[in-house]
DNA sequence: TACATTACTGACCCTCCGGTCATTAACTCT
DNA sequence: AGAGTTAATGACCGGAGGGTCAGTAATGTA
């Protein structure tokens, strides 16, 4: 017989235990799928705790993109300073770190969430594409410009570049996400394996003098 | 005083209205939040009667799935069929095709609503699966395949060619779905632009002898 | 040890919505 | 016209789940 688990008051751990749990069973099942009870018990913790720490199911979703997404922000930016070099070089440099940091992270998971319940959350909509996507296509669009103007990028649409360096990436995330258990998806083809592929045949496109 | 809408029946014509109806709604408020009330009431017939022809709200939404795709893939392949000419410029004419039948029309929204709801909806999402993704994916890969053979395309890796062609349009309908409101996403830039462009840089990078 | 504070609990409440079905009325047939 | 058929209605039901709060026990303080 298990004998009832002991009550311990840990005041600290609640929010970040909680947000974990609420990472998990979101990305497994869904925002509307996932009971607020079931979040309290993956956090080991009774319902009326849950709503303690967070007024509202909609608040402890919108905190927890918060919470995983401000990490890469800041990252991101950082990184987007520090870099030097050749465009082609550092755009192929800037997409491996994107991808090791955000594609594979938690980042990356709520990225797709966000997509999917954009719709719900029109305010969490805009937080994400003015703190996100605004940010990484002026950083995009920056280097391919610069490239142009050095005259080792070809005179293509830096719009449409962006978007070809972007999508692709995202939108085998989310199709990972929707349809993965049905795995006639993408049969022996890893991620990483994708991104050396994209970046070979669009770096092709790109350079005016192609190696 | 509006006098009560007099009680029509027209057995024939319910089916078509009710997947139009339920079409608009999913697409603008998502499939939860939408009511089976308000798709009858969006139908002009009360909620029983929408019963009376879809047994549930998941058989309406699958029902209004396979109404929108099925047109599609008859036509897609076909459209396969027909085609001869040189490679480089028929996959160019098939994009094209494919954004005026299915990327502008409902099937595309269908699509976006699909990767959304894929999760809630194993049974679909394997149907989808199937019948859509699998043979685009065939039915480009092959193309792809015949200009590498032909010598008219470089050595490229095929798996990821196909998901360079495919990922950005989807991604594109997928992002105006999720973020259309929030008007940054692509100032100035419409689908068919950057379809256009897209084209032009992948082929550049595709083809052994860009012009 | 006695008391105060408060994190924590979980039974309860209440709203919302998917689904039902007895009733009504539109159409058909004779 | 009268009877029979069935499309259409909308009041109703049930239960699922978000959110509450009076009570409980763990911890701090003297």
């Amino acid at each position: 017989m298990a004998t009832v688990a002991p009550r311990q008051r840990r005041k600290d751990a609640r929010p970040q235990e909680l947000l974990e749990a609420a990472l998990a069973l979101f990305v497994e099942k869904g925002f509307a799928a996932t009971r607020s009870e079931e979040v309290a018990a993956r956090a080991g913790v009774a319902k009326g705790t849950l709503y303690r720490y967070y007024p509202s199911k909609d608040e402890l979703f919108k905190a927890m993109v918060r919470e995983n997404l401000s990490v890469h922000i800041a990252e991101s930016a950082a990184q987007a300073a520090q870099y030097q070099g050749p465009i082609a070089a550092l755009l192929v440099e800037m997409m491996r770190a994107w991808w090791a940091k955000v594609g594979q992270g938690n980042a990356g998971v709520v990225c797709t969430l966000l997509m999917i319940e954009a719709r719900n959350f029109p305010e969490l909509a805009r937080f994400y594409v003015d703190e996100v996507i605004t940010p990484s296509q002026n950083l995009l669009g920056g280097l391919v410009e610069r490239g142009i103007r050095a005259g080792e990028f070809r005179a293509v649409s830096v719009e449409a570049t962006v978007h070809m360096l972007i999508a692709p990436m995202l939108h085998m995330m989310l199709h990972q996400h929707s349809f993965g258990e049905h795995d006639i998806c993408h049969p022996g083809m890893d991620a990483a394996e994708l991104l050396e592929a994209q970046m070979a045949l669009l770096l092709h496109g790109l350079l005016a003098d192609p190696v």
